[in-house]
DNA sequence: TCCAAATTGGTACTTTAGTATGAGTATCCG
DNA sequence: CGGATACTCATACTAAAGTACCAATTTGGA
């Protein structure tokens, strides 16, 4: 949100000081608004196409990682997430257990916790709690 | 593609026009030159931005749906992509089979042939698989 | 520091999932 | 008509997944 506003506040301070220069520019040069303005026009035209980028890979952000608020709404530890998230990655839990260097076991702990705080009878309807609350990409 | 042709034309037309009117305001009043600058700088700031919703829109329209082609190129057929559908619905064999009017047996004999032709071990990695090719929704 | 929660791991068990193989029936197409 | 394909179902497996219970550490805060 504050980087929100300040980047709002770059953009006024930007269109200020474009109008100044094109003010002094047309002053002594008519032939040059025409550069003037192309060049905003071009400037502005990618900052919103910057800005289109940005708001994608923040919803990217959202979706397919972390939810702090969510996940403690939910009691779903970190752990228990990464382990979630595994298994959106159509992992077994060796294959999940070998890649956090634990033991099987402890991923069978872990998923049988996810199960019931999500309310899934298997991993694959937790898949699809897990997508209803935007906790994993899509 | 010819959307886009037709559209970065109008952009370049829109472009010259504006540059014109620059430019006889700009013969005629000095003081106006300030606002036309502004004026475009916010038509391509939201030129820019509506491209960038475009682009999204697109993205999600692709990944929205089923692809009988793909599911030729694959072998999967008609009953293999229903029961494809079930179990990214979360469903265990014996549901899906209630679903169908089938028995366990059959799904399962579906199930096993569905690995085959997404190449996957499990039904959650042939989830990832079917996603991957855009066969199954999100 | 002390406690609650998190993380890890084990055993023993039940339940699903998945494989392999064979086979009967239906349907579509040349 | 005959063959290929799809769909169905069964048996007998093996392999994962999941449950229940217990317990030892570790860790993040009050």
């Amino acid at each position: 949100m504050k980087r929100t506003i300040l980047l709002f506040a770059a953009l006024i301070l930007a269109l200020l000081v474009l109008l100044q220069i094109a003010k002094y520019s047309l002053i002594f040069n008519n032939n040059q608004g025409e550069w003037v303005i192309a060049g905003v026009a071009l400037l502005f035209f990618l900052i919103g196409i910057l800005i289109n980028r940005e708001t994608r890979r923040k919803e990217t952000f959202q979706t397919g990682k972390a939810n702090p608020e969510q996940l403690k709404a939910l009691g779903l530890s970190k752990r228990e997430y990464e382990v979630l998230l595994l298994i959106s990655g159509g992992y077994s839990n060796k294959e999940i257990a070998d890649q956090l260097f634990v033991t099987e076991s402890t991923i069978k702990t872990h998923v049988s916790n996810i199960l019931v705080k999500l309310n899934a009878k298997r991993r694959t309807e937790a898949l699809v709690r897990a997508r209803e609350l935007n906790l994993i990409a899509r």
